[in-house]
DNA sequence: CGAACCTCCTGCGGGC
DNA sequence: TGCCCGCAGGAGGTTC
């Protein structure tokens, strides 16, 4: 479910719950995620956290060296909430830390598409699943001459482009929808027939959404909560996203809607060319 | 290499 | 009411 407001969301919810604060103990209730969760994670306790930071849809929370960071990605419904050690425990909570505080950070996953790892590295980055990511959207390294780069000869569809973390991070399938509409560009279109003046509008409206849904706190659809427990208020602004065969709001052509990549995708076929 | 398809897993809402 | 099906915000893997 998250997509980069929504990681960014949580980042910011817990860093200042979880800077300068000491892990006292770690309870794993469930290894078996995307991949499983290592038994190094054990010997984070006594460590302290010193900041949280945030590459495309991971969260880094690094650790007082020589303690190394935890790579936590929430895949399709994870979370990261803010609790006490008395809260009892909701199914699939799978892993908690205890913190100096009192508090306690916890880990929600239904469906285990999430990841929690202890990398060991000094520089996260160098980690394999962060290592050949594109940029930043909302980073100067996201151009219009970088995402022309990435087009130039791609017969696959504009959407699966922008969504590929190989080109930028962050964009899912949300806010991939979004920002197509606000570029006015149909998500079908082969990418590579896209011109420049076209793709840098594309990157303009991908960091205009980004940023708007960051301000708003996310999208909530089912179950998206920030760190405190409150949803996201972006899902009022979206414009195609879960709105098939509804008016557009700036048109009122009826959305379309089709399956492309796998993932459902909605489109104005007014507003859109 | 790129593109199409499949997979992991649980929960929920719609339709019958 | 209850059951079954399809679908869901991600991303890595396989096959051709």
């Amino acid at each position: 479910m998250p997509e980069l407001p929504e990681v960014e969301t949580t980042r910011r919810g817990i860093e200042p719950h979880l800077a300068g604060r000491t892990v006292r103990a770690v309870i794993v209730r469930e290894r078996r995620l995307r991949l499983p969760v290592p038994a190094t994670l054990a010997r984070l306790a006594g460590a302290t956290i010193t900041t949280v930071g945030r590459r495309g849809k991971h969260l880094i929370i690094s650790l007082a060296a020589p303690k190394g960071h935890l790579l936590v990605h929430l895949g399709m419904s994870g979370s990261l909430r803010l609790a006490t050690p008395a809260d009892p425990f909701r199914p699939h909570d799978h892993l908690a830390l205890t913190l100096s505080s009192g508090r306690q950070l916890r880990f929600h996953d239904p469906r285990r598409f999430g990841l929690v790892l202890h990398l060991t590295d000094p520089d996260p980055l160098a980690h394999p699943l962060l290592r050949g990511l594109g940029p930043e959207p909302l980073g100067a390294g996201f151009t219009a001459a970088a995402l022309a780069a990435a087009c130039r000869g791609r017969r696959a569809a504009i959407k699966q482009v922008i969504m590929d973390p190989r080109v930028v991070v962050g964009v899912g399938n949300i806010y991939a929808s979004e920002a197509l509409f606000r570029a006015g560009i149909r998500p079908g279109t082969p990418a590579g027939r896209l011109s420049l003046r076209r793709l840098a509008r594309l990157v303009d409206a991908i960091r205009g959404v980004l940023s708007d849904a960051i301000a708003q706190g996310g999208t909530t659809l089912r179950d998206f909560l920030g760190a405190g427990g409150e949803p996201g208020r972006f899902r009022q602004q979206l414009f195609v996203y879960g709105r098939a065969g509804a008016p557009c709001r700036t048109c009122g052509t009826p959305i379309r809607h089709r399956v492309l990549g796998q993932r459902s995708t909605c489109w104005c076929p007014r507003c859109q060319r």
